[in-house]
DNA sequence: ATAAAAATAGTAATGATTCCTATTTTTTAG
DNA sequence: CTAAAAAATAGGAATCATTACTATTTTTAT
C-alpha cells in the first residue's frame, strides 16, 4: 500500500549498483555512496536495498558467505563464487530450469522456483596459484 | 593436526541429529541435547556442528533463512524449503550434477560444485491453504 | 503554501555465531 | 595406576550483519 516517494538517496544507490559487475555488499553500497552523499546512514543503504530487491528492481544475493550481495541485473542468470578471494562472478550458461521438473517428479508440494549457485576456483586464483 | 578427543557432548550431538530428518539448527540441537545434559553450553554446541561438518561427519544447510541447519546425512541430495512454514525438506530426485558441465562450458576457472536448494509450498501448508 | 505521508540520520537493539578463559575431561606414557 | 599434556567444556563476553526506533527532514498532493 505505502506509496512509494522519491529518495535521491534511493536513486544514488540504483545508480551505484548499476555501475558494478562485482555484486557488492551493503556495507561496500555505504562506503561508495558516501563519497556523493558523506551523511547517508547504513540504514538507510540496508532500507533502500531491501525495498529495492522487494520490488523486484534489484536481486538480494546469498551465497553462503554469511553476508547479503545485491545485483543490479535481475534477469535470471547465476553465479559462480571463488573459495580463494570470494568474489561473486557472473555465469553465462545455458538455462538449467530443467531442473524444476526434476525436483517436483516425486514431490507432493508445490515447487515455486530454485537457489542456485556454483563454486571453486576463479581464473585469476588459479593463475596466482601457479606463479607460487 | 590437533588430535582429536572423545567427548559425551559430541556424541550426544551426533546421536540426536541421527534421530531427525528436519535438518534442525544449533539452536534446536542445544533445546533437545539439554533435555539429557542440562549443562552443556551453547558454544559447545555450536563448536561440535562446526567440527562435524568440518570433518564431513555432517553437513551444514544454508538455505537463506539466516540460519544454519544441520543434517545428519551427508549423501549427495537436495532440499525444499516451504516459504510459508519453512521446513526443510528432503527430496527425492534424479542426479542434476550434469549442471556442473553446463556452467563450466564458458567459464575461464575452475568449478568444483554446487549448491542448490528449491523452494515453494509443501504439501501440508498447501493443503491448509485449501481449508481457508 | 501547507499538511499528510514517507524517508532519513543517527543510534540502539537484535540475533546468530564466535571468542575467551578458568576448569574439567580425556589420553598418553612412565 | 598415576601424572602430565592436550583437548574440550561451561559460561559469559564479544562480534558482526542487519533491523528497529525516533525525532527531524523531504516529498508530494491538495
Amino acid at each position: 500500500m505505502a506509496a512509494l516517494k522519491y529518495s535521491r538517496q534511493r536513486e544514488m544507490i540504483k545508480d551505484f549498483l548499476m555501475t558494478r559487475k562485482d555484486h557488492p555488499t551493503a556495507d561496500i553500497v555505504y562506503m561508495n555512496v558516501r563519497k556523493q552523499n558523506p551523511n547517508i546512514s547504513l540504514g538507510t543503504v540496508y532500507r533502500n536495498l531491501t525495498l529495492l530487491a522487494d520490488i523486484g528492481e534489484i536481486a538480494r544475493l546469498r551465497v553462503g558467505d554469511g553476508v547479503d550481495h545485491f545485483d543490479a541485473d535481475t534477469s535470471p542468470h547465476y553465479h559462480f563464487v571463488c573459495t580463494e578471494c570470494g568474489s561473486v562472478i557472473d555465469l553465462e550458461m545455458d538455462s538449467i530450469e530443467g531442473i524444476l521438473e526434476i525436483a517436483g517428479a516425486h514431490f507432493d508440494g508445490h515447487i515455486a522456483g530454485h537457489v542456485t549457485h556454483f563454486y571453486g576456483i576463479c581464473g585469476n586464483c588459479a593463475k596466482l596459484k601457479q606463479l607460487s
